[in-house]
DNA sequence: GATCTGTATCGTTATATGGCGATATGGTGA
DNA sequence: TCACCATATCGCCATATAACGATACAGATC
């Protein structure tokens, strides 16, 4: 039953479902999902956490970047299941689509580095 | 998204789910949850409120009992795809099972009308 | 109509959750 | 070693949620 909730909890939040979907299109480090959401980083990092410890996403390292991608569900399969299903479930969500649509031009290298993080006034959810 | 949402919050509280699986065995009436989960009665009804506004479970009036049932999922496909598996999921849980093992011995009749509701100590979860 | 009785709703309280900024951590590179 | 940068964690605040008791509503019975 732990385990059951602690997906479905995880998928209770808009903004956590969203990253599952943008995930399901590509690995995403902290700062480009910050920068798609516009949410400060404390807040992406604290949904990646949830997510992660429900099974439904996990991560790499890559140099100073941690980049996350979908889980494989293996240990949960109420994980698995859901992973499944979302992956044609919510296309229709129009702050979704708008960050999906923003993904090419989502550049790691010169988002994350740039400090005038002020500049993320281009975020797009909430 | 926002009725994903409606159907995922509502299977975040073990409580519910196990109200869903309970359901799932058989039609349940109000004060029939009431005693098996040993809850106030006005927090039953909430919970059922929550289930039925996710399309989750419906109800139809027998006097003054107002009878509960597992939803087809007509309105939602998250909520039609969630019931189904659900009839596979959980099976362990130990609180649930203690109850789904009392439900023989339920007797609505028997039960919802005596007035000594202090005997409702019979409760099993929480 | 008056009065039960089962259920729904309201008001309150304690805890959980999402958000933020500040700080800690840990890897990178001078 | 010393900054520096991406991320994680902490502390705080506002809102959401689950629980309860009290009350309102509605059907049944007298």
């Amino acid at each position: 039953m732990k385990s059951f909730i602690r997906v479905m909890k995880a998928l209770s939040e808009p903004n956590r479902v969203r990253m599952v979907k943008l995930l399901g299109r590509r690995e995403l480090c902290v700062c480009e999902l910050q920068h798609l959401f516009g949410l400060a980083q404390s807040t992406v990092s604290k949904h990646l956490k949830i997510l992660e410890e429900a099974g439904l996403v996990t991560f790499r390292k890559d140099g100073l970047w941690i980049i996350y991608r979908l889980g494989t569900g293996e240990e949960s399969e109420v994980a698995r299941v859901l992973l499944a299903h979302l992956s044609g479930w919510l296309e229709d969500d129009p702050q979704l689509a708008a960050m999906v649509a923003g993904l090419p031009r989502l550049d790691r290298g010169r988002i994350c580095t740039l400090k005038d993080q002020q500049e993320s006034s281009s975020g797009i959810a909430k």
